[in-house]
DNA sequence: GATGAATGAGTGTTCATTCAT
DNA sequence: CATGAATGAACACTCATTCAT
């Protein structure tokens, strides 16, 4: 592994379990054994270092996605599908999904937004399912774009709440998770007005 | 309004706009417009600084929910009002609300715990409805705790998402907010299975 | 008992126990239970209190030993009941001892030397009965004076070296300093040269 | 001379002047020209500066009397020798006499006490010698320990006060050391009790 | 007599970054 | 590729002191 490699690896394990603030260049050094001075060989700033590591982390998440795509199921078992993954990746992955969902754009001044528009994909992705479904009258929306943003917007408070470690110590994660899934796929399904 | 005021503001602004590791004596003693020494007149501390701003926005939204439950509708309409209030004091006060919601745990390591459980009665109170509507079969949950708290995480995710601006720019976040608040109450209410 | 002397009680006490460096009006103020304001009430500034403890402190050294001076006893005897009272004296008053002679002065650059002078008066009292001593061939020595330097400066090392704790600790301070102030005096008394 | 030398140098003067409170790192990085910055290059922090200075303080006593040992003189000699080098090692290196002697243990919280132990081996020589004394009757002594702290400790007053300047301006310092010493070492000499 | 509010200077220390080698 | 030396700016915090009340 490069010295590259073990630069990225250690900041990106410093900024989840420290927080953006806490990460510097000289502790990262220290940890990969290397002079402060050599980490800039490698990266022009500190920025683009930081940078380096959101780029991986949404590629990670996208590759993560991109996989439950070729599916031939019927929608609503493509939305679960999709809910899963993305529910399994940010509990696997909460480093990463802090990076790319969690982390305030203000910290990252210097960042380029355009990087962020790679995540855009996936909600096109979500509207498509709902587009297909809704055409089938399986799902009871108007907007299938927005409908895809609020899908989105209700796994990721499920799985922010879990990553935060905000949840009640009575409830088991997992059963939660299980359940609010349901709860989020059930409230865009069309059904017949109770009586 | 007092200089320990002043402070407040100002580092609650802070806090919000860069992030606890960002939030420093001295650039609030020059957004004040006074010495730094004298912040340490109004708090002893950096800790108790924040640990004050925590408390006062804890507050605020405790006292903007409890408004909510004097109300004598059904559950339905409660569940309503209270997600509606819930957003609407996000959005209105996006500042406590990151404070309260937003802000990593990690990151306070010295703030005291006990001050969050003042949240948990939120949940109750959420709780306290569902399991209303359970007992009259208008809502399908198992365990009204757990519901809570995913009715809770779906709001959560909402807000945040308005909140952090992680948005389309395509898609108005008023009409955003009230769909959504659809879609989940919408997750919760029994329902014939469509055939 | 007046604040001033509350304010000279526990600013002696800090000087002793912390040393001069962190003697601090805030500190002060805190344990007298008052603001630190009004210390500014009582001392003009902070070396005026500092020279208000030692001028104390070489005063209660004064009066100890002029005691001493009224005996009628033989020179010999009055030399070893000064050094007693001395060391008595530094034993029982550490802080007051070390304000006195282990203070250095530099640290104390607006103290007016001339206060230090009182003690010089000690000097000349041990020079005086040395000079009683030495008319009766009692002492040999050569210049009074000198020797009652001489004589202090070996007194003052036993007593710095018990105060500041310099001892090896298999060896009781007692006894110690007993068998230092017999050597002490047997090095001024005239002896036959040994065969 | 390196960087490292003479950030040494200037904060042993500023130790040795201003007293262990007052030494600064930004007065010393001033003194010496650089930034306060550079000074953690070559110390980890103000305790690791203090300690340097300590130890080669200890370092430079240690092989100043030593060296005295090699001697092959009659035991009276060699204590006299001893006396001599340790008086003139105080009034050539004050700064490093003043050190280990003269500051205060309780001013240097972090500091390992192991290293003073090394001093302890000095009062080992000095009770060697005063063992063979006594063996051969020359010394009038009971516990050869005591009496090498108890020898020590008369010449550590004679030292400390010509150091500090606590001596009279009438009396000449040598002349002063000179005749203590005599006194001191008479004091432990055997001798015909007077008739 | 006593206080609260305020301040400028100072403390040790860490930071990202540069530069010559 | 890599480093050691260096730095200015920033950090939280403490200090002695002043001033209006």
């Amino acid at each position: 592994m490069s010295l590259r490699d073990d630069i990225l690896v250690e900041s990106r394990d410093m900024l989840i379990k420290q927080g953006f603030g806490k990460v510097s260049m000289r502790k990262i050094a220290k940890k990969v054994n290397v002079s402060a001075t050599s980490i800039y060989l490698h990266f022009k700033n500190k920025d683009d270092l930081l940078l380096a590591l959101v780029e991986s982390s949404i590629e990670k998440l996208s590759d993560a996605l991109k996989d439950q795509m070729v599916s031939s199921d019927d929608p609503v078992a493509k939305l679960e599908k999709m809910a899963n993954s993305f529910l399994k990746f940010a509990i696997e992955n909460p480093q990463e999904y802090e990076i790319i969902y969690m982390v305030r754009h203000e910290e990252m001044p210097k960042y380029p937004k355009e990087k962020f528009e790679q995540i855009r994909k996936i909600y096109e992705m979500l509207a498509e399912i709902i587009r297909e479904g809704q055409e089938n009258k399986l799902f009871q929306v108007e907007d299938p774009l927005m409908s895809a943003y609020t899908l989105w917007a209700q796994l990721h408070g499920v799985a922010s709440v879990v990553i935060s470690k905000r949840l009640d110590t009575r409830i088991p994660s997992g059963e939660f998770m299980s359940q609010a899934k349901n709860h989020i796929i059930q409230g865009f399904i069309t059904q017949k007005t109770p009586v």
